[in-house]
DNA sequence: GACATTAGTTTTAATTTGCAACCTTATTGA
DNA sequence: TCAATAAGGTTGCAAATTAAAACTAATGTC
């Protein structure tokens, strides 16, 4: 890692890679997002070595964006659960989720993202100006803030 | 990379994950996306190492999500730009750093992404149903398609 | 012809990962 | 009561990956 330091580069993108942007974190992030919350489920659900998931699922809680949590009632066992900042990457993993759709999966892929209620799928997220017009890349801008 | 074959796993996150989240490959596309296309000018930009630079951009160009071209008349130089399955993840690392811009940056961020023609910021990107009311983690459900 | 530039490859060392085994503290059950 | 099992790790070691630096090789420039 001699990346211009993550932690200090003044890049929003590359310091979101750099709490999130592992492998290993982001299928727990999408577990989790599963409903996912033990050790042990975590574990077999993804098939992680069990030194590298306490790694990544310490890191998580450290950066907020897992709470571990007591759940049963003695404290030997625990709940690892979405924050607030966690659940907010729902947008980031389906905008992944919709990109692999169209481009691996040649859209077709063996699964899709429905409303919950009305069990119709959900729309192709897009970046949007500020009179909601869909956005390309060669359309914008980055400015000083 | 014991993980259960990702080249193989039905999901299409997992499967988009195998082909760019890696932090590395990120950043180039990042960099690819600012408009840099040499490769030169990726490994100064980026302060990265120049094997691992030709590694991922050969994985990339795999991929489909660079293309390797001819510049210049006799084949010593190259350029490496985006395709239109690359162009695509714009959207992905938008969604990402609007994340990285309210959580990292608690809302002030260093740069912005701006329309380039109103000057005007880009909106949030959202996940929608199918009449564009947003949607939360907990009202969307994974169907088999 | 001498030197610089571009785009790499090779070599070596440091770091990270994966795997297996072990540990500790409950809880179950005979 | 005592062994067995489960949860949630930690430790040690081999293998794979990465980083940094040096080295090539093909033009291009003065």
């Amino acid at each position: 890692m001699n990346r211009p330091n993550p932690a200090t580069d003044p890049c929003s993108l590359a310091r979101g890679l750099a709490e999130v942007g592992d492998w290993w974190s982001l299928m727990i992030i999408r577990e989790a997002m599963y409903g996912t919350r033990r050790f042990s489920d975590f574990q077999q659900n993804l098939g992680i070595a069990r030194n590298i998931l306490s790694d990544r699922l310490n890191k998580l809680v450290e950066r907020d964006i897992l709470r571990k949590v007591d759940a049963g009632e003695h404290g030997t066992r625990f709940e690892y659960r979405l924050t607030d900042k966690g659940r907010d990457l729902f947008v980031v993993l389906t905008a992944l989720r919709q990109w692999a759709d169209k481009w691996v999966f040649q859209n077709e892929p063996p699964f899709l993202l429905v409303d919950r209620i009305s069990d119709r799928p959900v729309q192709q997220v897009q970046v949007l100006d500020a009179d909601g017009q869909p956005l390309k890349l060669h359309q914008v801008a980055i400015a000083a803030s």
